[in-house]
This record gives C-alpha cells, sequence and structure tokens, in this order.
DNA sequence: ACATGAATGTCAAAAATGAGACATTTCAGG
DNA sequence: CCTGAAATGTCTCATTTTTGACATTCATGT
C-alpha cells in the first residue's frame, strides 16, 4: 500500500497561537526577494530560523553540474533554517525564492530565548519538524522502492498537495528529473506515459494535474 | 562536497537531564525482544512514544516481495512512534529488534502530559527530530546525486556512525540493496570495488569498516 | 564434525537508463 | 508580429542495471 499521499505539512506559524506568531514576527528583521533571488547558500553561517512570511520558496542543493536537487517546497508560514538554531552547523540549502518573497530571520539566541519563556514554539516546531520528517521518508519510498512511472506519480502528488490553490506544479522538468535522481529525458517518458492515462497534463514550466483522485487511485493499485 | 558522514543522531533520551529520563521510563511500560523479533508493523494503532531502553532496533517498511527497506537504525536511547504522538496516524514503520532488546511503551496521552509539565522534553525531542531530518536529507542525496559506489559508500558510513562500538556493520547485503534501490547483485559489485581500495571487507550478513577516515577522504574528493 | 539453510559471489541475457543531439514548441521582449 | 532564448519531445547508441540462475562460503544446531 502506498499511503498519505498528499499529505500536507502543517506550517509552523499556523502551528502557533496567533499572538505567539505576532511575537515571532516582531523578533526578527524582514528582506524581501523577487522570483527566482537566492535567499541562502549551503554554507552560510547565519545561525537563526527564517520564516516565509509572504510568497514561497524552494530548497535544495545545486549539483556540482548546476542541477537543482529540490528536497522542498515551503509555502507561506513554513520555516528553514531550525536545525542551525539547534546545533552548530551552517546553512545545509540552497533556498531560493518562487514568486516575490518576504522572509523575516530571527537569531538564534532571540528564538531560544523565546522558546524558554513559550514552549508552545517548541512543540509547534516539532509537529512541523516531524511532519518534515514522514514527507521525506515517503520521498525516499518513492525514489527507492517504486518503478518508474508510479514514482514519479507519488513525487507529483507530494509536490501537489490536495489543498493547494492550484492543481499546476510550477517546475521545470529537468529540475523535477534532477529531484527524483533520473535523467529528464526519463522523466519525459514518465511524464507521456501518466499523460496517456489522463491524470496530468504536461505544460512549459509546469505540469498540471488533471485528475488527482484518479491518479491517487490507480497509484494505490500498484 | 560530501558532508557530515557519520554524523551521529544524539538519542533523546541522551539529550534529557538524567531525573527525566528516569521520569520518562517510569512512565511506561517495559517489552522484552529477541533478536529479529517484531517490535510494531506499519498500521498499527498504538498512539505513543517507544523507547529503546537495551539494544538496538532496525526501522523500515517491508515491500511487497519481503524485501526490507531500512530507514533507521536506532541504538540505545533513540526512539520511534513520536510521529503518532502528535498526529492521528498509525505507526508508519515495522519495527525489529537487533540483538536482544528491551523497549519502554509510553502512551501518548501520558507523554503529553509529561510534555507539558517538562519542556525540556519537548525540546528533546525537537533536537533528536531535526538532526533525523538532516540525515534523511543526507540519505536522498546519496542515491539521487552519487554514483553508485560513492553513494552506497557514504551509506556505509552513515549507518555505522564514529563512534560505534565496532565498526561492523550487521545487515544481509539483500536489506542493503533494498536499502539503496539498487538490486543485490549491484550492491555486491559496488562492495567488492569499495573492498578493492581496502576500505572495507564483506562479511556474512556484516560488512566491515577497516579504514574509516580514508573512506571518508576519498569520498569527498568524489 | 556434519548437514542444512542462509547469505554471498558471479555470470549471461534482457531491460532500462543515461548521454548527446536535434527538432519542436513556448514564452518574453522588442 | 518577429525573434531568440529556454523548455520540452524524441531519437540512437553506449552503458549500467536487473533478472534469474547457479556455485560457493558461512553459521548454526544436532
Amino acid at each position: 500500500m502506498i499511503s498519505d499521499i498528499g499529505f500536507r505539512i502543517r506550517p509552523f506559524m499556523k502551528l502557533l497561537p496567533p499572538e505567539l506568531a505576532r511575537q515571532v514576527t516582531e523578533l526578527g528583521t524582514r528582506r524581501t526577494f523577487q522570483s527566482g533571488q537566492l535567499i541562502q547558500s549551503r554554507g552560510d553561517d547565519m545561525p537563526g530560523l527564517s520564516v516565509i512570511e509572504e510568497g514561497a520558496a524552494q530548497a535544495g542543493v545545486y549539483g556540482p553540474d548546476g542541477n537543482f536537487v529540490l528536497t522542498s517546497h515551503l509555502g507561506r508560514g513554513h520555516t528553514f533554517g531550525e536545525f542551525t538554531v539547534f546545533t552548530e552547523l551552517p546553512r545545509t540549502h540552497d533556498v531560493s525564492a518562487v514568486g516575490a518573497t518576504s522572509i523575516v530571520d530571527i537569531p538564534a539566541r532571540r528564538f531560544l530565548a523565546l522558546c524558554d519563556a513559550e514552549p508552545e514554539c517548541l512543540r509547534a516546531l516539532l509537529v512541523s519538524s516531524l511532519m518534515r520528517s514522514h514527507i521525506l521518508l515517503e520521498m525516499l519510498d518513492a525514489i527507492r522502492r517504486l518503478p518508474l512511472v508510479p514514482g514519479t506519480a507519488k513525487f507529483l502528488l507530494m509536490l501537489a498537495p490536495a489543498d493547494s490553490t492550484s492543481p499546476d506544479i510550477r517546475f521545470r522538468q529537468s529540475d523535477l528529473a534532477s529531484s527524483l535522481g533520473i535523467s529528464r529525458a526519463t522523466l519525459s517518458r514518465a511524464i507521456a506515459s501518466l499523460a496517456e492515462h489522463g491524470f496530468v497534463e504536461p505544460g512549459y514550466g509546469s505540469i498540471r494535474i488533471t485528475d488527482r483522485s484518479a491518479l491517487q487511485a490507480w497509484l494505490s493499485r500498484q
């Protein structure tokens, strides 16, 4: 059985009581970015929590050959950099803006102080972190255990959660291919195969899921 | 660059003050297992935190064809089932004992009550969960971005953390192969290649890392 | 020590994938 | 409305991996 596709990570900020969310925002400094602009690079040493206030971002790693291996798509209210707050390590990912985006950066010390005063912060961060681990496990599963086409399907469903405003997945096939660990040509074949079934519709720089429930049902039968 | 191999997850119980660790233990009920025995199955509905008091365990998922896809090796003080405490979902993994093992199960409600009283619990769980996500990201990277032999090497290093008591990795090649998403024959070739370099030594049901630092150095150069 | 089941090493043929190239389509900007 | 850059579709060939089979080695219990 293939489980919990389209499971959506509840963002940290939505897990906090509104008053506390406001406090978090006030602790940090705001930066704004245009679409595609780099927000942080792997290796940056700025311990702290970064919150997406508006817009969205992609987190991943650039391979030596320039292709981008995507690990997560982060929407409003999501965070990154948690890891740097609780360890001594630098940022582990390259993050860039998707659409006009505004980020609030909270220095590690200040955020830790808030956590001491308000344990609810720890709890919210814990819950979103557990959900993220869960998604990562499902991704690993999609890549290791499933054949090409079902694996691709599962990945697409994970990238376009059920309650998303649009069924479009705005990634280039080359990035998706890197994310799945396959070549662009092979991904193209997989997409074509899903399109033949009528589940998806390839576009220019995006893929549209035309029949989500049918795709899920088909996937469960594999 | 290939980073942070052999990074070891600090177990939940070691992140807690000793007094609190004792309290946690007293909240739960103890079960003991022989080597290889199944501790829980994917789908079990018993919300709660499970702590490894003695021994070790493997967490993973059994594929439909009986092969085991390993996702983590858990030692003393590590936990599993966190996810069921903070969501409504059932257990997501099959877990089985490695060596004689004793587990303490703490029902979700009781653990949540303790977290309310002692936020340090939340913090410890958060830190170990963040470390686990980090490892998962590295695994994804090893599988997607690295060629066969380096990817296998990285995986081996992740499974046998630096401060492990023994350099032996006690897994069958068939399980390792499933975990990497490759066939047993291909894994066998990768191991043979690493053995030619003198980094590892294949055994029966285990693989010994004979020269950890040389392996790490070689991997960094790839 | 011996027999037996389990795990590993290895091979050949078949299948899948990657690399590279090129045609086609789409979008954005003049 | 054009033009050029970027993304996608697809082809062929080389390479890698899988599959299935079989031999070999190891561990365990008698």
